[in-house]
DNA sequence: TCTCTCTTTAGACTTATTCTAAATGCAGAC
DNA sequence: GTCTGCATTTAGAATAAGTCTAAAGAGAGA
C-alpha cells in the first residue's frame, strides 16, 4: 500500500490525512505485529521531521479505531494493541514469546447464531493461547 | 458454598485461607458479576473487622488466579475482571449496559482442533459483543 | 491577508496496578 | 507458654497506560 492509497483510505473513512496520521496508519498497515501505542510511537517518531507527541499517537489511534480503519485487540490485561487487519479474524498468542498471530476467520466455524434468542451478537473475537510449534 | 468448603478449596489449591482471602474468595464464588479489583474491595471491606488494603486485594486476586481458583477476564481495554467460574465458558458483553453474561462452553462448538499443526492450543476464550434482548 | 477550525504539543493529571518497608500474625521449636 | 521465623498484611510510594489541558501551529476558505 503506497502513500496515495493510505491517504485515500483515511479520507474515505473521514479522517483528515495529516502527516502524523499518515505515518501511523502506514506503519500499522505494513506490520503483522499488533503493536501497543508505545511501540507505534517508537516505530514512527523518526519518520517525521519534528517531534511526535504521545497524545497525538493516542488521539490518532482512537480516531482510526472510531473510523473503522484499525481495531483494538486485547489479549492480555493492561495492554491495548492495535491491528490494521479489520477483516474478520482471530488471534493466537504464543504463551512463551507472547507473539500474536492472525487466525483467518474462515479457519474457525462461524458462531453468530449459537446463542439463542436472548443475545443478539454484533461481533465476537476468539483468542487462542498455546504453544507455537514449528518455529515460524 | 459455605465457609468450610471455601477453606477446603483454598487449602487444596495451596493457598493458605486467611480471613482476607476467605472473604474475597467467598464474594467471588457467590457473584455472577465479573467484578474488577476495586469492585471486590468495595464489596468485601466491610466484611472484615479491620481495614483491608488495596494491595492485599491485588495480592489475593493474583494468588487465586495463579492457584487456578479464579480466572482473569478481559473484555475491554484497561479493565481486568475476575471470575470464580473456571469451567470452560465464554462471555457475552451487552454493548449498552456493559454487563457480562456467561455463555456455557457447550453452547458453542469446540474449536481446539481447527488450527492446523503449527498452533497447539492450550485454551481459548470467546467474547461476544452485542445487544441483550429480552431484558433479564 | 484574515480568520476559523482542527490538529498537535508538552506536560499535568488520572486510574489501574505493583512495589516497598514496616508491622502483624501464626505455626512450629523449645 | 515463650521464642523465632516466615508468610501475610498494611499504608503509602512508585510505575505505567491513557486522558486531559491549555497554548501553539497549520491549513482551508472568505
Ligand atoms: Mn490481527
Ligand atoms: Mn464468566
Ligand atoms: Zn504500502
Ligand atoms: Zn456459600
Amino acid at each position: 500500500m503506497e502513500a496515495a492509497e493510505i491517504e485515500e483510505l483515511l479520507t474515505r473513512k473521514g479522517v483528515k490525512p495529516t502527516p502524523q496520521r499518515m505515518v501511523i496508519a502506514d506503519f500499522l498497515l505494513h506490520t503483522f505485529s499488533h503493536p501497543t501505542a508505545d511501540e507505534v510511537l517508537a516505530a514512527v517518531e523518526n519518520r517525521l521531521p519534528c517531534a511526535l507527541s504521545r497524545a497525538t499517537v493516542y488521539n490518532t489511534l482512537n480516531s482510526l479505531v472510531a473510523a473503522g480503519v484499525i481495531q483494538e485487540v486485547v489479549t492480555e490485561a493492561g495492554k491495548t494493541r492495535y491491528d490494521a487487519n479489520i477483516s474478520e479474524h482471530h488471534h493466537f498468542v504464543d504463551r512463551k514469546s507472547g507473539r500474536i498471530f492472525d487466525i483467518p476467520g474462515d479457519m474457525v466455524p462461524k458462531l453468530k447464531d449459537n446463542l439463542g434468542d436472548k443475545f443478539q451478537v454484533h461481533n465476537y473475537q476468539i483468542t487462542f493461547y498455546g504453544d507455537l510449534l514449528e518455529d515460524a
